[in-house]
DNA sequence: TCAATATATGAATAGGTGTGCATATTTTGA
DNA sequence: TCAAAATATGCACACCTATTCATATATTGA
């Protein structure tokens, strides 16, 4: 099959090897709502700090943020700036008993991920 | 149960409220290396060019730079950037076949998260 | 061997982001 | 009501990263 010209429907020309295959992910691509979601939950996920309060999550159930910052060794407010985005993403819930606020995971999806992932940790090469 | 002040192992006084928790907490946390792994992985994909080209992988099983580029709608030089990271981190591999290099998935994990991902993402809140 | 093609790479830039200090807010106990 | 405690937030800075143009590399066909 040779490289050939052709227009999309945004009007702009684009080379192509297969341009059945091509059409058929295109047709199939995830809307870019889906694509915003997922990013932005793989991102939040993508980053030292917010891993290590997730897992201490997981195994925790439910910690204060002075405890988060203990386990993580890290400054509370830092901390607290992170926790501040996952719970802004649904990723975790809080419950205020006093002075304290208890952090907790809030998504079933968020936890499978984690479960997947550390379950194939030390079994596939990445 | 009253706060009170702690030294960790590190000798570094911290703060905490439920020195059992935390101290288990720490116990059980991830090693660094795997901290590391599983934060790369995420942050890999919590990008929406790079997730636009897994998915596109997984319908079309593979696909050379110029299609994908094609399906992604952005130019080639920057679809080879993400291709890359991608392949640098093992989460996909190339065939070549004269003048085009082919992509598709490496690796179980990813297809798997991404599955549970799709499924997952119009049932869950996030 | 040479031009054309497909992809990769280097460099520069613009935009995003995690971190930590200082400060604000909220709640408790006296 | 007031000080202390727990957390949240604003801000600044350093760092990283995605993108793009220009260029390089590799392969094919003539």
């Amino acid at each position: 099959m040779s490289t050939h010209l052709e227009v999309d429907p945004d009007d702009c020309v684009v080379r192509s090897v297969d341009a059945h295959k091509v059409a058929s992910a295109k047709a199939r691509a995830l809307p870019m709502d889906d694509v915003e979601r997922i990013t932005e939950l793989f991102r939040l996920i993508g980053e030292p700090t917010r891993v290590r309060l997730l897992y201490a999550l997981v195994e925790a159930g439910e910690m204060c943020v002075c405890d988060l910052a203990a386990v993580v060794e890290a400054p509370e407010s830092s901390v607290s700036h992170a926790l501040r985005l996952l719970r802004m993403a649904g990723v975790v819930r809080t419950r205020r008993d006093g002075r304290m606020i208890y952090y907790s995971l809030n998504d079933a999806h968020v936890r499978l991920l984690l479960d997947v992932t550390s379950e194939h940790l030390h079994h596939t090469p990445i």
